[in-house]
This record gives structure tokens, sequence and C-alpha cells, in this order.
DNA sequence: ACTAAACCGTGAAGCGGTAGACGGGTCAAG
DNA sequence: CTTGACCCGTCTACCGCTTCACGGTTTAGT
């Protein structure tokens, strides 16, 4: 039995939110001390690692208290609902990001290299003794391994999706012509 | 002049929006009519194109408030602050998207081989020839050219934050001129 | 037995920005 | 002069907590 402070700091929140969780019937400790204090049971804590997982993955607490009622009913389209709308997110703050370096290049002539475009991963890959040959095995690695990393990793670049499709296509041929055996 | 309504559907926001930042004191309309009705001038249509660009970049009320009253003061900084911040918070809803991947898939049974771990990584730069020495200067570089893709990449390896943290806080010192200890 | 610190409970207010309800004003047509 | 459509200003609620205030309880130390 755990005290309500006790179990925050176990799982890295603040009393309030226990104290929210409570007050809004998502986790309610399942004992009272004689003096009225919070008890949570085991089996409380592993409903609040449920909770504070659905958190992190940014379900509302109604979403939550949906889910833990009915499993079964409803998490799958719950989860895919959310996994739209995080999409959708990222893809405003990115143009939120590309907005506000407009904003800032005009103020101020320079752009900040704070995202990786394809020189410089290749001059970063040079910098640390990778030559052609080499890259031309990581990528044929890389489409082996998992060909949609791989295209989600050049798009992520700024290569477009034709040239991306040619570079995986080079890559399997390049893996097609080395599985008969061409060591180093 | 124009009244409240109309200057929202100009503009696209809601009539709500435009009572706040009345409330707010960001954008009081220059007149009212006799019945009390808040009548725009064309230099607060001006004002308000600043404002909702401001807005589009995620600024809050308040720091547009203090870049508007003082533009040549630290409208860069919040910006750039500004900047800093959509960072993480992409670098966050990216953490919840793979969450959620997880989630779907522990759902749906089939573990994909579609994403990238940390082990998977290595082994391919393993295999193109990367010997520890290398992993390390690379990881060097990428710290110094972009610190921000590099922390974002090595969450996307499934790398917590507290280690990721430590890997950049070792590429920062082989950078500043250390060198030896331990590789990936 | 007493005190101080650290805990606990409840209740309420606050955050930013938006949406909605409410009652009343305005302006057309009839 | 009335009806109805539409607009207005003001006020309140919402999310997911957090903070504050106030008072009771437990714990440790003396």
């Amino acid at each position: 039995m755990y005290r309500i402070s006790q179990l925050a700091k176990r799982f890295g929140l603040s009393r309030s939110t226990l104290l929210y969780y409570d007050q809004e019937g998502l986790l309610c400790p399942s004992a009272r001390s004689e003096a009225g204090y919070r008890l949570y049971s085991e089996r409380d804590l592993d409903r609040l690692a449920a909770i504070a997982s659905f958190r992190k993955a940014g379900l509302s607490v109604e979403e939550i208290r949906a889910i833990l009622a009915a499993p079964e009913k409803g998490e799958q389209s719950v989860l895919k609902r959310r996994l739209a709308a995080v999409g959708e997110e990222i893809t405003a703050l990115k143009a939120q990001q590309s907005l506000l370096a407009r904003m800032l290049r005009v103020q101020s002539g320079e752009a900040l290299p704070e995202s990786m475009d394809k020189a410089t991963w290749v001059a970063m890959l040079r910098a640390a003794g990778m030559d052609d040959r080499a890259m031309e095995t990581w990528h044929a690695e890389f489409e082996r391994r998992a060909p949609q990393a791989h295209h989600a990793f050049l798009l992520s670049l700024g290569i477009a999706e034709q040239e991306a499709l040619t570079i995986r296509r080079l890559s399997q041929s390049a893996w097609a012509g080395a599985e008969g055996g061409d060591p180093d």
C-alpha cells in the first residue's frame, strides 16, 4: 500500500496529478487509511502504469477512461486516431518551423543548420572515413534490413520521392550482386 | 471601418479570438459605434495581419504583445526561442508516434521489422566498414553540425532520453579534443 | 509531552485560446 | 409596428493539470 506522494515519486508524476486522476475517476485508490489518506494497492499501481503510458502517447484523460473501461472495444481505433492526429500536429509544427525560419532569415540573412540534409549527411560519413564503396554497402544493408525505414530516412534528408526510389533500387541490385559472395 | 465578425471572416479567425485579443489589449479597435460596436480601422487591419502571422508561428499572445510593443528590442530572440521549442515539440511528438506504433504492434501481434533500432543501425555501419573510432568521429560530427537532429535521431533508434543525452555529451567532449573512451 | 517538519485532505482559482450561451441591439421586409 | 434574421457585447466553460490556501495527521527528534 502506497501513499499518494510515494506513488507520485515512483512514477515521476506530481501529487496534484494523482489527485486529479482520482477526482476524474480515472484512478481511485482502492483504500483509505483511518485518517482518510489515499492508499494505493499493487493493482492500482499497474493501472497507473497503463495510464501513464497512454498519457505519454498523448491520449486524453477521457480517451484513457474509455479504453480502461472496455479495452477490447475500441482501444485500437483510439490509438489509430491519435496516431493520425500526431501526424497532423507534426506537419503543423513543421510549417511553423519553416515560417519561423523565414522570419529569422528576413531579419538576419543567415539560417541555422538545425536539420539534416543530404550534403551534410554525406559530409559526416566521409569525415568518419567512409568512402563511396562503403556507402553503397551501407545503403544496401539499410535496404535489406528495413526498406521502409530506409525510404523514410532518405526523405528526411530532403531527397525527393523519385530520387529516393532510384537509390533504393540501386541498393537492391547491389545487394543482389553481393549475394554470390564478394568479400572485400 | 470593419465590424468584428467581418474582420474575423476576412482573416479566417473566430469572433471569440478577436474578442480575446481586445480583452488582452493586443488588438483594441480604434473606435466604437454609437451602439458600442467595435470598429476596426485599416491600421488595425495591418496590426491584425502581423498578429495572425506570429500566431501561425506559434508565438503566445504574451510574446506577440512584447514584440509589437518594442519590435527592435527582442523580436529575434523570441523567434529563436520559439524555433527551438518547436524542435523539441516535434521530437516529443515523434516519440509519441513511435510509442503509439509500438502499442498498435503489440495489439496486432506482429512485430514489423520495418523500424530501425540501435543494434541494427550499428550492425549496418559495421557492415559498411566503420569501426569504433569512426563511429565516435561520426557522432562528434553529427553533434557539431546539427545537435538537435542528432538528438532526434538517437531517440528514433529507440534510445532513451537519458542515454541520448549521455551520448551527446560524450560526442561533444570528443569534439573538444579528448579521445579514447568507449564507443557505442 | 512537546515541537517542527513533512505529509495528508479538500476546495478553489488559474493558465491560453477557443467555443458557446444569453440577452439585447440593428436592419431589412411586410 | 411587428416579425425574423442577424449581429453585438458580456459571461462562462473547457482541457490537464498546477498552485494556493487552510487545516488536520504523521513522523522524528528532543
